[in-house]
DNA sequence: GCCGTTTTCGGCCCGACTGTTTTCAGTCG
């Protein structure tokens, strides 16, 4: 029987508040179940070894009922509970609430008096008029459930922020053009600069705000409207996004960004914290619960001010101990894109690259870094034009010539991108392997192969003393490709022992190591590497992607290779070398 | 169902927009 993961059960718990909701059940029952699945979906760890070690309930929102049921799940692979809800209430139910519109209320109104528990079944009802006569229903409400139930089919889920943030900027961009407006922010996990993105928020600092809202609807790029009131308005793009505009008056801005950044959770511990100082929280300002006047903040530190707590960056509002954190004065201090150096990995034409050594050097050194290392693809992955023994040694010649024209401020290293085989044995011969200043061992190939076997090549990788950096460790590709299935418990101790940087690679589709998992690499002790897996100068420029995921993983300076000097970092390739030998 | 530098019981964030209601419930973020 293979073991339930910690996303199934977090699936689980947020099918059964589903559920539950439905039911009519007490709402903070509900709720109970819905931060218990936010924080097992969170989780660094196989949950399996925190049950194992008896540590269930020393996470937050995981009491002794949700702890139990945990334990039910991982050791007989069934939870009874949860196999007599679904037989009290359909689990198809819970896709009817993907419906805009359609909440518990309505659903359970739908299943009540029609007998309705499918999405395809809620259709036919609505296109043949029964719904409106249902109470509280209407002509418009069964309409905006046809339109809700084909945006379903057409919606696109979560996107990558690469392909959300220029979207979002451009959208900004144009709305910053309105007299009306006097600044505004792209907000929501944009801000916080999530690997996904579900809708694009943006908060606009204007004392007229209707003109900014007709403006917004009428976009050209807009293919239907969802909601548009004097200061709040909603569309979606031709793209399938959604997309929220909010409009505040400039002395609420700080509030406004602050409730619009998100994320919710971190919004209601916020909220929690003003209202045990007697003061009440919202959007546009602070209000004491005793009546007297509003307290308005301009700026989101004057916000945290107010509640006696520093300013907290966006990328770690996501209530993962920040809150705590800023109140013991312990907030990390985060890296920055100007802390970055180095760019460690990034290809050529001597691979899949577009541009020659040359270009890239001297793209990178405009961008303000001091060195780059040059790592194209090993002869294993020969779609891609990698390099056997022999060329790699002959490129060498190249690397080494653009580094001496580029002068004494910019260093060329030669690095390779290894394959990892599916064998678990490396793409190239240790003597080789040696004449490189850094080396990156990455898995493209038969990702799919099961734990142990896919976590045996990582580890080969790890212990080979050549290999410095293990590059986008899980394979994932956002939003197609799962991660690989491997045991990051055993990868992270290898990691240690052998003081192999693990990457987080910088391209929007990859950001693995994930925020998660860096976090937990960094209070292990393990390096990190953020690099751009450059294939065009243009590339280079993703590196603030990988930045952010490493603000989100509260990683500091220290941590990551790519701040060194050069010197540094060739004084720890070498070194590592000859200790492992 | 979880949680506790006021608490082991009694709390649990807050407002905009919509549609259906003459004053509010439902949904969403």
């Amino acid at each position: 029987m293979a073991r339930l993961t910690n996303r199934e059960i977090a699936d689980i718990f947020d099918n059964i508040a589903d559920l539950l909701q439905i039911k009519g059940e007490n709402v903070f029952r509900v709720n109970s179940y819905r931060n218990a699945a936010q924080t097992v979906r969170d989780l660094a760890r196989d949950i399996f070894a925190i049950y194992e070690e008896g540590t269930l309930t020393d996470l937050p929102d995981i009491g002794a009922t949700i702890a139990a049921k945990i334990k039910e799940m991982l050791t007989t692979g069934k939870l009874e509970f949860y196999a007599r809800l679904t037989a009290e209430v359909p689990l198809s139910l819970v896709e009817v609430l993907r419906i805009n519109g359609v909440g518990p209320k309505k659903a359970k109104l739908f299943w009540d008096n029609l007998g309705i528990t499918t999405v395809a079944q809620l259709e036919t009802a609505a296109r043949e008029g029964k719904l409106q006569a249902l109470s509280g229903m209407g002509a418009k409400s069964e309409q905006k459930i046809i339109q809700g139930i084909e945006a379903l089919a057409r919606r696109t889920d979560r996107v990558s922020i690469g392909i959300a943030y220029p979207l979002a900027m451009g959208i900004l961009d144009d709305l910053l053009k309105l007299p009306q407006a006097i600044k505004g922010d792209v907000a929501g996990s944009l801000r916080r600069r999530r690997a996904t993105i579900g809708d694009i928020d943006i908060l606009i600092a204007s004392a007229d705000a209707p003109p900014i809202m007709d403006a917004f609807v009428t976009r050209p790029d807009v293919a239907r409207v969802l909601g548009h009131g004097p200061t709040k308005s909603s569309v979606e793009l031709v793209q399938g996004l959604q997309v929220d505009v909010r409009v505040l008056e400039p002395a609420r801005y700080g509030t406004a960004l602050s409730y619009f950044t998100g994320s919710q959770q971190h919004n209601i511990r916020m909220r929690e914290l003003a209202l045990k100082q007697g003061l009440s929280l919202n959007e546009h300002a602070f209000t004491p619960t005793d009546g007297g006047p509003e307290i308005l903040c301009e700026t989101e530190e004057a916000v945290y001010a107010q509640l006696g707590l520093p300013w907290i960056a966006p990328e770690l509002r996501e209530d993962r101990g920040e809150m705590e954190a800023a109140q013991a004065g312990r907030l990390p201090h985060l890296i920055r894109l100007e802390d970055i150096r180095g760019d460690l990995h990034m290809h050529t034409t001597w691979s899949d690259g577009k541009l020659s050594i040359r270009e890239m050097a001297q793209a990178a050194k405009s961008r303000g870094l001091t060195h780059i290392v040059i790592t194209d693809h090993s002869q294993l992955s020969a779609i891609a034009g990698g390099l056997t023994a022999e060329r790699l040694l002959e490129q060498q010649h190249e690397i080494r010539a653009v580094d001496a024209e580029m002068g004494p401020d910019f260093r060329v290293l030669h690095g390779v991108e290894m394959d990892i085989r599916a064998d678990g044995t490396m793409d190239l011969p240790d003597d080789i392997l040696a004449q490189l200043d850094v080396v990156v061992a990455s898995l493209h190939f038969s990702l799919g192969q099961p734990r142990e076997q896919i976590t045996q090549r990582v580890l080969n990788a790890i212990h080979n003393p050549h290999v410095d950096i293990i590059g986008h460790p899980r394979g994932q590709l956002i939003p197609e490709r799962e991660p690989a299935d491997l045991d990051m418990d055993a990868v992270f101790a290898a990691a240690k022992e052998h003081d192999t940087a693990l990457e987080i690679n910088a391209n929007p589709r990859r950001l693995d190591l994930d925020d998660v998992l860096a976090r937990r690499a960094q209070e292990l002790g393990i390096k990190i590497a953020i690099d751009s897996d450059a294939h065009h100068s243009d590339n280079l420029d993703l590196l603030h992607f990988g930045v952010a995921t490493a603000r989100r993983g509260w990683i500091e300076a220290e941590t990551v290779i790519n701040t060194w000097s050069t010197e540094r970092l060739l004084a720890w390739t070498n070194q590592r070398k000859t200790f492992d030998e």
